[in-house]
DNA sequence: GCGACAG
DNA sequence: ATCTTGTCGC
């Protein structure tokens, strides 16, 4: 896939809060695609100051695997909460550069629009990319709520003074539920039925879950590696 | 100053 | 996120 550099990542954390600013007004929270066929589960995971990433391409609404791509990357940028996209945003990219079949919607294990600026990885990312995308987190940021019903697909409002940012989802009985928002290109209601469509009775839709699974099995099995992606590709 | 705080 | 043993419950 192709996606657009907005702007550098290697940046001071106030820099980084004046590009989410920036960038933010780009976001666009309205839905104009009818047809989901495909649909995408991107997550990294870590070891030390390696960040293994992951992206899995499904066919929807069954849910197929049609594609996996993964990519190392060194990772220098740390975790700020509210600045996730400088740390974990570069690692993405490198993995969605590799992504052949487009999807029409990514789902993101971190906030969108429920963000202090209006700007979590999915809605930064969704913007980069160009590409409709949904924030799925398993813990709030930022907002206030009531918590949900019990039944799975009950859901509450995630809300910010009088702005409404995102919905707090049950996905699983007896779970913690999931804080749902939009990301860039869709809307809430509709992202909400994505993330419980994409359910196959665990807490995290599909598309998430397997990823996290992906990436935890290529960080055990190539830990012993010290080499990234670029290091290899300059020929080592 | 104190507490909160995606992954 | 990551580091880790046992443990409670279906």
């Amino acid at each position: 896939m192709k996606y657009h550099n907005l702007h550098p990542w290697n940046v001071s954390p106030q820099e980084a809060s004046r590009i989410q600013i920036e960038v933010g007004k780009k976001v666009i929270v309205e839905r104009k695609f009818r047809e989901v066929g495909r649909i995408a589960g991107a997550d990294i995971s870590f070891r030390e100051d390696r960040a293994y990433a992951g992206v899995i391409i499904f066919s929807f609404p069954d849910l197929r695997i049609i594609e996996k791509q993964q990519a190392t990357v060194q990772v220098s940028f740390p975790y700020i909460p509210g600045l996730l996209a400088f740390r974990e945003g570069p690692a993405l990219l490198s993995v969605f550069e590799k992504v052949e079949m487009e999807p029409d919607l990514i789902i993101f294990d971190a906030q969108g629009l429920a963000h202090p600026r209006r700007m979590g990885l999915a809605t930064h990312l969704g913007i980069i990319l160009d590409k409709p995308s949904i924030g799925c987190a398993k813990s709030r940021l930022v907002g206030s709520y009531q918590s949900p019903g019990e039944e799975v697909g009950a859901y509450s409002l995630l809300e910010d003074g009088a702005e409404t940012i995102g919905a707090v989802v049950r996905t699983k009985e007896g779970v913690k539920p999931v804080f749902v928002s939009i990301g860039h290109k869709t809307d809430l209601e509709h992202s909400i039925k994505m993330v419980l469509d994409c359910g196959r009775g665990y807490r995290l839709p599909e598309p998430s879950r397997l990823a996290h699974n992906f990436v935890k099995e290529i960080k055990e099995e190539k830990a012993d590696l010290k080499v990234t992606d670029e290091q290899m590709s300059l020929g080592f």
